[in-house]
DNA sequence: ATCTTGAATTGACTTATATCAAGCGCACTT
DNA sequence: AAGTGCGCTTGATATAAGTCAATTCAAGAT
């Protein structure tokens, strides 16, 4: 059985609220833990992304692949992450992403229609959601801003200091995907910078 | 006095449901009309944004100025719209953008915290905040993907078709920066896509 | 222990975009 | 009507990053 400890302490942590006893039970009952081994797909381009899933152990990247056959990274997740397409999630349509585990993964994951419950029922679930949701739009706002008005190496210095455990847990070349570098420039940027 | 129909009918529509009387003088009671002069400014780099606003007329662009004087716009705005550094207004933190208005502009303004009395006792305002989030994920998911992995030339085509009315309302020196180009290249990649 | 695979590095070269500079044309002032 | 400023275009050149190819190295497979 799954760790769902992880999920009431970040519920908890985030929402600053306390689950109640009913509140656990209802979640245990609709969150089904899913075990992916590395490689495996959470998600498969051109599906809908039926489920959105809590990371309770493991990593992924969530990506596309272009008309050249280059794929990109949009997103890396680690523990305590959601996982998801939201567009695809929320309108139910096709989803252009795939979304992968890079390590063995264990996610507890949802259905849109079961999140809606929780929203309606659990108080400390609906805080982490209104909470999550400005982080999100935060996060956004500078991550576009990054993109467009940063230079590869400034890109590289804000994501060391936002998520320095990529560095450890990511391969270099997933990094520079996800800043939108190509393996090469990054490894060059990196040797450079020892100046 | 302030077209506050313009407001009611975005929140009507985005919601799906009605407003009542009641929610309707709650509404005009907080949010207070507010005009600015063309290139006036809604906010200033370091000032924290304490107000929100809804764009009832005219347009209005958010940038960053960096450390060698160069402009980034990273958001252009349109009859309604919200406008606000929402990392600086959910954080109380002083903000890294400039708002200024691109034509005569009339907005309704209101804080934060009375936006929570909103959404606590209006339930077509709470309903619209939650699409309007939805929203922004996939809006910033798409632009982050877009400033990524896509050709200059395949961001404008993107911008002509998401958002055809920017290239009435912009000078095209405003389009450039929000797409992260300089001038020349915009200027020169729409005499190339004429072949 | 050897073989294979893939990641990281490095070098040479190409391409996309920025920068700098000049000129044009339109709109607003006076 | 002439003058001024500004946005747009165009040309020449510079720079950042991508592409292609070769080499090394470490990890997993047999």
């Amino acid at each position: 059985m799954s760790n769902f400890e992880a999920l009431f302490d970040y519920i908890q942590e985030i929402s600053g609220k306390l689950l109640s006893a009913d509140d656990k039970h209802l979640l245990m009952e609709y969150f089904k833990p899913k075990k992916l081994r590395k490689r495996q797909y959470f998600l498969q381009e051109g599906d809908v992304c039926k489920y959105i899933g809590f990371i309770v152990k493991g990593s992924a990247r969530t990506f596309t692949v272009d008309e050249k056959g280059h794929e990109h990274i949009l997103k890396l997740s680690l523990e305590n992450w959601w996982l998801a397409d939201f567009e695809s999630f929320y309108l139910l349509t096709p989803s252009r992403f795939n979304i992968e585990a890079l390590e063995d993964l264990e996610v507890l994951q949802s259905t849109n229609a079961q999140i809606e419950e929780y929203l309606k029922h659990i108080p400390a679930f609906s805080a982490m959601a209104n909470v999550i949701s400005q982080n999100y739009t935060i996060a956004n706002q500078k991550r576009v801003q990054a993109a467009m008005s940063y230079t590869a190496e400034e890109r590289y210095e804000d994501l060391i200091s936002n998520y320095p455990q990529f560095l450890q847990r990511f391969p270099q070349n997933m990094i520079a995907s996800y800043l939108g570098l190509s393996p090469e420039t990054l490894s060059r940027l990196k040797k450079n910078s020892f100046k």
